[in-house]
DNA sequence: CCGTCCGTAAACAGTC
DNA sequence: GGACTGTTTACGGACG
């Protein structure tokens, strides 16, 4: 589709034979750049059951946490029932009156055995916010105070790992990797597990999808439209519609993990007496089936203390509870006000409680780029189109509520089906334009890109800075590179038609090699940041880092948009913009050192590789001032040592740049190219 | 529409 | 002479 005749003809075409055809039947008309797509299709539905015991001594904190979530749940059924038995009273006459007739029908449940809907169906408004609001400024913000000390301190030991790694044989780094890992798991088990428990309990809202499906119906869960239906949804024996949702949600997680099964069984409940009948105890307070130590004694109301109605807004004195109950009755009774304002306290509990399952599935991804998979055995060696297909139907990641990260990504996250058919060269390589950290991106998937015929969404720039810098010594000769790519990727091993291994005298087109050799050679030479370096035995290539990093452009770096795709891979539609850029910054270029890799070169962890999360990051003496003029390009490819002849390494290459473009501003020609580099826009091409 | 980036193709020169 | 290596030019597509 591209050039073809057209262009050919134009051309002198000396040679006569170019493949012309061949070049048609290549390009595919793939287009929409990889990323997009979105088979969206059913969705990791099964989760991994539970990944097991998490229940560590050392987690006080979230103990802690768990507990009072359990105070949370004990005062929300305490309220329940005492509630169960006040609604009876003659307050709401008004048109919601059918509200108050779901008690009834509920009231035959445990509490303990409600679903969050059939909590909210029994609470009035007034008293969900107020529970809401109480309980759960609270425990989120215990939560994710943990959670994000948790998280600095996953940083810190990033940090010390990566320097520990630097040092340490490949095989104790592992150790440490795996350690650390686990580490993350059990924080991550911990984190979904409270989330979960807030789920169970009822004290929010989460939606069955949300909580047991992929992430893209997270925006589903949010919608405040569902927050009208939800109390409409007061119809007596309960939305047989939404339960049956509800009950599938659960299914498919249910057996997962123990935790998630948030809503009981909806209508098994055993039979309770009638709340309007507590069993002799007075109105206020139930027997209570939990051994919950706290909450409050019988004289308690969550939204009355101090003498006053806690009410938002409202601050009545009463005198004692029963005014207050009184007060409450008349004053917050079931109006259109007051289920307004639970409205929005829903919705801001969901919110939060949206905001925990990102911070969670951030830190699933965090662990999965983390995460090298040392051993285990993946299942690549199947047909990539339909492992990858099934597994991670585009762009859905794991559900934020699955226990155990899926460590083992089938499917790249940038990879679009688009590119998953070998068809042709795909314009635009999602990944790297995308963020995603070649390196992490190639560690977690090299196994994937190995086998698999897909061609790899990085730019052939990108791919060949990587083999470099994967190598000890961070340089390669041309035929390594060319090494490198059919030894990484399948794609080039078997696209032999463009590809040819400089090893195997097979036919060999008229650029010296195939197409994509060619490629490589054209891209080494095209860009500064590759440096090629006189060797005794020959030539090596080496990366400049600071060009490459210069190369990329700024607007990636910080950019929401960037890590927004970063995380787009794992379906993230809405994080925290500036979260995500604090991320990406922070943590990020640890990630990528290519010692992950290859562990052996720990030499290579100098350059970070920030790859597409932007240069900024990096110290590097903004060349801008003092950069040191002319110097060895290793200088940024990191103290390169150039088997024998490390010093002149500049001075040989590239004979006669000074012949290209003629840069007025660069007097010395010999300074060509490095001159140039100032320059912000590279040489025109 | 334009500029940029990227992939591709190819011509050409130098080296082994 | 052929293969490999490296440079350069040119073009088209995708994208912002």
């Amino acid at each position: 589709m591209m050039v073809e005749s057209a262009s050919e003809t134009i051309r002198s075409a000396p040679s006569g034979q170019n493949g012309v055809g061949s070049i048609s039947g290549q390009a595919d008309g793939g287009g929409g750049g990889g990323a997009g797509a979105s088979g969206t299709g059913g969705g990791g539905a099964g989760r991994d059951a539970a990944a097991g015991a998490d229940s560590n001594g050392e987690m006080s904190p979230a103990e802690l946490l768990h507990f009072q979530q359990q105070q949370a749940l004990q005062v929300a059924r305490q309220f329940l029932l005492q509630q169960a038995s006040g609604l009876s009273s003659p307050g709401s006459n008004d048109s919601k009156q059918s509200a108050v007739q779901v008690p009834v029908s509920v009231a035959m449940m445990s509490p303990q055995m409600l679903t969050p809907q059939q909590m909210q169906q029994i609470l009035s408004p007034p008293q969900l916010q107020a529970l809401l609001q109480q309980q759960q400024a609270l425990m989120l913000q215990q939560l994710q105070e943990y959670y994000k000390k948790q998280q600095e301190q996953l940083h810190l030991q990033l940090l010390t790992q990566q320097q520990a790694g630097k040092q340490q044989p490949k095989e104790a780094l592992g150790n440490k990797q795996l350690a650390f890992q686990q580490q993350l798991l059990q924080m991550q088990q911990l984190q979904q597990q409270h989330l979960l428990n807030l789920q169970r309990q009822g004290l929010v809202s989460l939606q069955p999808s949300q909580a047991s499906g992929p992430l893209q119906t997270l925006p589903q869960a949010v919608c405040p439209t569902d927050l009208p239906q939800l109390w409409k949804g007061e119809g007596a024996p309960g939305q047989p519609a939404e339960d049956s949702v509800k009950q599938e949600g659960l299914d498919l997680t249910g057996s997962a993990t123990t935790a998630t099964s948030f809503a009981a069984p909806p209508k098994v409940s055993p039979p309770l007496s009638h709340h309007t009948l507590p069993n002799g105890q007075p109105t206020v307070l139930t027997p209570r089936r939990d051994s919950s130590s706290h909450e409050e004694t019988p004289g308690s109301h969550p939204l009355y203390g101090h003498g006053e109605c806690k009410w938002p807004g409202c601050e009545t004195l009463c005198e004692d509870l029963g005014q207050f109950i009184k007060h409450l009755n008349t004053e917050h009774a079931l109006d259109d006000r007051s289920t307004a304002q639970c409205r929005v306290q829903m919705q801001v509990v969901q919110q939060l409680e949206i905001q925990l399952a990102k911070e969670s599935e951030r830190l699933q991804a965090m662990m999965a780029h983390l995460h090298m998979r040392p051993s285990e055995p993946k299942p690549f060696s199947q047909p990539v189109t339909v492992s990858a297909a099934d597994s991670f139907p585009d762009g859905l990641v794991h559900p934020p509520t699955s226990a155990a990260a899926p460590v083992t990504p089938l499917r790249p996250p940038g990879l679009s089906s688009a590119s998953l058919h070998s068809g042709g060269p795909a314009r635009r390589r999602s990944s790297d334009k995308f963020c995603s950290p070649i390196s992490s991106e190639l560690a977690q998937n090299h196994e994937f890109y190995k086998n698999a015929d897909v061609r790899p969404p990085f730019t052939y720039a990108s791919l060949i800075r990587q083999a470099i810098l994967e190598t000890p010594d961070r340089q390669l000769t041309l035929n390594e590179i060319y090494n490198w790519f059919t030894r990484m990727f399948a794609y080039f091993r078997r696209n032999t038609a463009t590809w040819k291994m400089a090893s195997i005298p097979e036919v060999t087109l008229p650029g010296g090699g195939g197409s994509d050799k060619n490629a490589v050679r054209h891209n080494l030479s095209l860009h500064k940041c590759f440096v090629r370096v006189e060797n005794v035995k020959g030539a090596v290539w080496t990366v400049d880092e600071r060009e490459y990093q210069k190369r990329r452009p700024p607007k990636m770096t910080g950019s929401p948009t960037l890590v927004k795709n970063m995380i787009s891979g794992l379906s993230y539609g809405a994080l925290n913009a500036s979260y995500q850029a604090a991320l990406a910054e922070s943590s990020f270029p640890l990630l990528n050192s290519p010692g992950m890799l290859n562990p052996g070169s720990a030499s290579s962890l100098l350059p970070l590789s920030h790859d597409d999360v932007g240069a900024s990051v990096e110290p590097l003496p903004s060349n801008g001032s003092s950069s040191p003029p002319r110097l060895s390009p290793p200088q940024y490819s990191h103290q390169v040592q150039v088997k024998e002849e490390p010093a002149e390494a500049e001075e040989d290459r590239r004979p006669g740049p000074a012949l290209g473009p003629p840069n007025p501003s660069t007097a010395g020609p010999p300074e060509d190219r490095d001159l140039e580099e100032e320059l912000p826009g590279e040489e025109l091409s």
